[in-house]
DNA sequence: CTGAATACGGACTGTTCCAGTCGTATATTC
DNA sequence: GAATATACGACTGGAACAGTCCGTATTCAG
């Protein structure tokens, strides 16, 4: 399946959303988890844990809440997904720094690194304010096509 | 996590060692299996689905087993894979050619599918007569390292 | 100073999915 | 007919995920 987590998804939106709010001081767990229809209590422990990991700055008390700490440019996709999910890999037989316990050689491993490589260097390419910006595009696709107009590709396998 | 399932891992060891084995007519799913330490009556199963999709040729009875149904090299992981787990998604509230359900506009997904492609991209460029190949290629560099160097990059994140 | 709003964090539960096993039927060879 | 295989469905145990509950600490407003 080679899906990443929901929460990883709700933080991704999260900062996106974030990042498209850059006006206001602060955005409380319960702003952003109204705007997407997401538990608010599920989406405070991700907030929590990206603050913990340095992405965000948060501010206890009223009109308290969550802003980005660093410019969203500067926010890469991959550090949000290895923040909330940990470290990913890509086989499964590997565990963290060792390698294989069963199996005397498997060597899958090694080609298959190639594509973890590849995934997560498309992943640090990608940062927080693409995420807005394709926001904004899509917007103007939609704008110039009709309400339903679809411009971008959907991808299906 | 991000990781890809044991069956997926499995089924591309197991059409590996079918590649590394040209000469013999047919391999037992219990001989791969002896072969990798794995369960044979897994190994099986994941074996009778890729002949399903036609990957492989089976046949029963005695001396019988499986052999690859084309050459190794027209064979990709990506075919094994997605044979194997079904198709690919990396967001999780992808579901087939549905989009979001609960979230109004869940704008993370569009980025994530480019994502998604390039994964799909590398998964193809590679195929089964490649992971072969990487296994000599390792024997050799070892032959010249002695008996435990690793010479390709072992990545972790 | 009191209270509301918010972040912080541990513990708990339900569900889903994966990994593996078991049992049975079918096909092929000797 | 016996031995060896594939083929296939059903079942179980365990892990991981998604989500909830509850209590504490911090900050601001009145």
């Amino acid at each position: 399946m080679l899906k990443l987590t929901k929460k990883a998804d709700y933080g991704l939106m999260a900062l996106k959303y974030l990042a498209e709010h850059p006006e206001t001081p602060a955005l409380s767990a319960k702003d952003v988890a109204d705007a997407y229809g997401i538990p608010a209590q599920l989406l405070a422990k991700i907030l929590q844990r990206l603050t913990k990991t340095g992405l965000l700055r948060s501010h206890a008390g009223m009109n308290g809440g969550y802003a980005l700490a660093r410019d969203p440019r500067q926010i890469s996709a991959f550090e949000v997904i290895h923040a909330i999910d940990g470290p990913l890999f890509l086989t499964s037989c590997t565990k963290g720094t060792k390698s294989c316990d069963l199996t005397p050689n498997c060597t899958i491993k090694e080609p298959l690194a190639r594509v973890n490589e590849t995934i997560i260097g498309v992943l640090k390419s990608i940062s927080i304010h693409d995420l807005a910006e394709e926001e904004q595009a899509a917007a103007k696709a939609r704008e110039g096509q009709g309400p339903d107009g679809h411009g971008l590709v959907t991808l299906t396998v």
